[in-house]
RNA sequence: GGUCACGUGGCCGAGAGGCUAGGCAGAGGUCUGCAAAACCUUUUACAGCGGUUCGAAUCCGCUCGUGACCUCCA
C-alpha cells in the first residue's frame, strides 16, 4: 500500500497530492451547523464525509487538529439591513435567552452526530467565544485599507481587495459583475458597492445579540468567524478547510478575502466541498421546506419515510456515493443501503471470529491475487480523493471470500498466511476505524442467544422440528436468522 | 440573464479513450427436512445527433433535459 494521498481541491479544481504545510501535523477547519434548529440529512453529509477525511489521516498517521465551529452569531436571514439573527429569531419564537437556543440544538447536533458515529473534533469553537478575536481581525483589516465603517457597521471593500487579490478565484466568481450588479438591497446604502460584505453590524433596537466594539453595539459578519478562529486555533496558513458546496459562494470567497486583506495570505492549501443530498432531484434545504431530520429518519416520524432508517444506514448509505458527487434521497435507495450495510457487518461479524489454521495445503495462487488485489483497491480508492464508493466496491469483493471461507467453499489455508492476516485487518480497519461503521446489535445477549442455539441443535439432533421452527421463530421476531451450514451452525442479522 | 456542474442498466451509484465497479431488485444453479444465508452463473447501460480516433460511455461540438451558485442554506 502506498500513502499517495491525491485530494481534488476546489481551488485549482484539480486532484492533487495532499502534503501536509508541517509534516506529520495536519490542520484541518470545516464549518459546522448554525444551531437554531434540528439538523436535517443534509446536514449530515458534511459531518460524515470530514469524519471519514478526519479518520482517514488519522488513520495514515497524521497528527490532526481538527476545528469545527458552532455558528451561534451573525448568520442572518438574508442581507438587508433588517435581517435578522437566525438564532435571535429563533429565541424569540420560542420565547428563549439565544444562548439557551444554542445549547438545546448544539446538544441535539452532538447526539445525532455520536449516533452516526462522527467523533467529535479537536476544537468546537463558538462564534460568540470569539468576538474579541473578530474585532480585532476587523482593525487590522481596517488598517490595512481594505475596510470602511459606515454608520456604525464595517464592509469589507471588495473592489480595493480584487485591485490587489483575485476575488473570486475559488467560486470563479468575476469581481466586476459583482459589484455592477443591479440588485437593490436594504443594506446596500451604506456599503460602497453591493458586493462589500458586512464584518461588524449595528445593532437594530430589537436586536438581542450584541457585542459592544470600536463602532457600535453590533455583532460580527458571518463570514468573519471562521477566518478569525481557524487562523486562532490552526495559524494563519494551515491544510485543509472543508464544507458544503453551498458556501463556496460567498461564504469561504469571504473568508480567503478577509484572510489575505489581514495575515497578507491565504487561510488554506486545500478547499474540500461536499455535493449536496437531494430529495426528487432537488436541494434538501431548510429553506425550501423539503428536509427530513436526522431523528425523524431515525424514528420514521416523516411522511416521506416508509419506515425508520437506523444511524448506521444512513450513514453507509453517504459513504456509498462519493463526496463530490450529488445524493439523492429515495426510501428505496435508504432500505438497498440498509440491507447492503448489515450484509456487510454480517461479514465483519465473521471475520473477527475467522483465525489461520495450521495445516498446510497448496495456496491458490489466483485467489490470492484476486484478494490482494481487492485490499489494494480499497486503498487505492480511498487515495484517490477519499473514493469511499469505489473503496465500498471492493470491500464486497472481499466479502464474497469471507463468506466463501465462512460456508467452507474456500478453505482459508488454501490463501497464503500472510495475505489473510492483511485481508483480515484491513477489513476491519477500513470498515470500523475509517469508514466509522459499527455493527449495530439488537440485542446484548448474547448468552441468551447461545443457549437458544444449544436447544436448537439438540432438536435439530432429535429431528423434533416443531421446536425447530419455534426457535427460529423467536430469531425471526428479534431481527435475526438461524444458519444451518455443513460445518456447524451459526446465527446472523435478517437481511430481509 | 450570468457562472458552473450533471444526464450510466428496473432503482441507487462508481469509473473513465480498449481491460468485471459495487449494492438492491430479477432469473437460473449448488447447498438444503423446509427455509434463510452463502457461493457460482446470468438479463436489462452509459440522454440524442454529429466529429476526433485503429477504437469513445470516457475527448470535442451541437441539441434536449435536470440541477447548483449568483439572497439564507451543509
Amino acid at each position: 500500500m502506498n500513502n499517495a494521498l491525491f485530494i481534488y481541491n476546489t481551488l485549482t479544481k484539480e486532484k492533487t497530492l495532499f502534503e501536509p504545510i508541517n509534516h506529520p501535523y495536519v490542520g484541518m477547519y470545516v464549518c459546522g451547523p448554525t444551531v437554531y434548529g434540528d439538523a436535517h440529512l443534509g446536514n449530515a453529509r458534511p459531518a460524515v464525509v470530514f469524519d471519514v477525511v478526519y479518520r482517514y489521516l488519522k488513520y495514515l498517521g497524521y497528527k490532526v487538529r481538527y476545528v469545527r465551529n458552532i455558528t451561534d452569531v451573525g448568520h442572518l436571514e438574508n442581507d438587508s439591513d433588517d435581517g435578522e439573527d437566525k438564532v435571535g429569531k429563533k429565541a424569540k419564537l420560542e420565547k428563549l435567552e439565544p444562548m439557551e437556543v444554542v445549547q438545546l440544538y448544539t446538544d441535539a447536533y452532538h447526539q445525532v452526530m455520536q449516533k452516526l458515529n462522527v467523533l467529535m473534533p479537536s476544537i468546537e469553537p463558538h462564534a460568540s467565544a470569539h468576538i474579541t478575536e473578530q474585532i480585532q481581525m476587523i482593525e487590522e483589516i481596517i488598517r490595512n485599507g481594505y475596510a470602511y465603517e459606515s454608520n456604525g457597521s464595517v464592509y469589507f471593500d471588495v473592489k480595493k481587495y480584487s485591485e490587489h487579490h483575485p476575488y473570486g478565484e475559488l467560486s470563479g466568481r468575476i469581481p466586476e459583475e459583482l459589484y455592477s450588479g443591479t440588485r437593490e438591497l436594504d443594506g446596500q446604502h451604506e456599503k460602497k458597492n453591493s458586493a462589500d460584505f458586512a464584518l461588524w453590524k449595528k445593532a437594530s433596537p430589537e436586536h438581542i445579540m450584541r457585542w459592544p466594539s470600536p463602532w457600535s453595539m453590533g455583532f460580527p459578519g458571518w463570514h468573519l468567524e471562521c477566518s478569525a478562529m481557524s487562523a486562532k486555533y490552526l495559524g494563519n496558513t494551515f491544510d485543509i478547510h472543508g464544507g458544503g458546496m453551498d458556501l463556496m459562494f460567498p461564504h469561504h470567497e469571504s473568508e480567503i478575502a478577509q484572510s489575505k486583506a489581514c495575515h497578507g495570505h491565504a487561510p488554506a492549501k486545500y478547499w474540500m466541498h461536499n455535493n449536496m443530498i437531494t430529495i426528487n432531484g432537488q436541494k434538501m434545504a431548510k429553506s425550501l421546506g423539503n428536509f427530513i431530520t436526522l431523528h425523524q429518519l431515525f424514528t420514521g416520524n416523516n411522511s416521506l419515510l416508509d419506515r425508520a432508517y437506523s444511524p448506521m444506514t444512513v450513514r453507509f448509505f453517504m459513504l456509498q456515493a462519493h463526496y463530490r458527487g450529488t445524493l439523492d434521497f429515495s426510501n428505496d435507495a435508504l432500505l438497498s443501503a440498509q440491507k447492503a450495510y448489515k450484509r456487510l457487518m454480517n461479514g465483519l461479524k465473521i471475520i473477527k471470529s475467522l483465525t489461520y489454521p495450521e495445516n498446510h495445503i497448496p495456496k491458490d495462487d489466483k485467489l490470492n491475487d484476486e484478494i490482494r488485489n481487492s485490499i489494494n483497491d480499497c486503498f487505492n480508492s480511498l487515495n484517490d480523493d477519499f473514493n469511499t464508493a469505489a473503496c465500498i466496491a471492493a470491500l464486497f469483493n472481499l466479502l464474497k471470500k469471507i463468506n466463501a471461507i465462512h460456508s467452507s467453499q474456500i478453505r482459508i489455508e488454501s490463501i497464503d498466511p500472510a495475505v489473510f492476516e492483511q485481508m483480515k485487518k484491513s477489513f476491519i480497519d477500513i470498515i470500523e476505524n475509517i469508514l466509522g461503521l459499527y455493527e449495530e446489535k439488537n440485542t446484548r445477549t448474547e448468552v441468551f442467544i447461545n443457549a437458544l442455539l444449544d436447544l436448537y441443535r439438540e432438536a435439530k439432533i432429535l429431528k423434533q422440528y416443531d421446536k425447530v421452527d419455534k426457535i427460529r421463530a423467536i430469531f425471526k421476531a428479534e431481527g435475526l436468522v438461524i444458519k444451518d451450514m455443513k460445518n456447524g451452525i451459526d446465527w446472523a442479522y435478517d437481511e430481509n
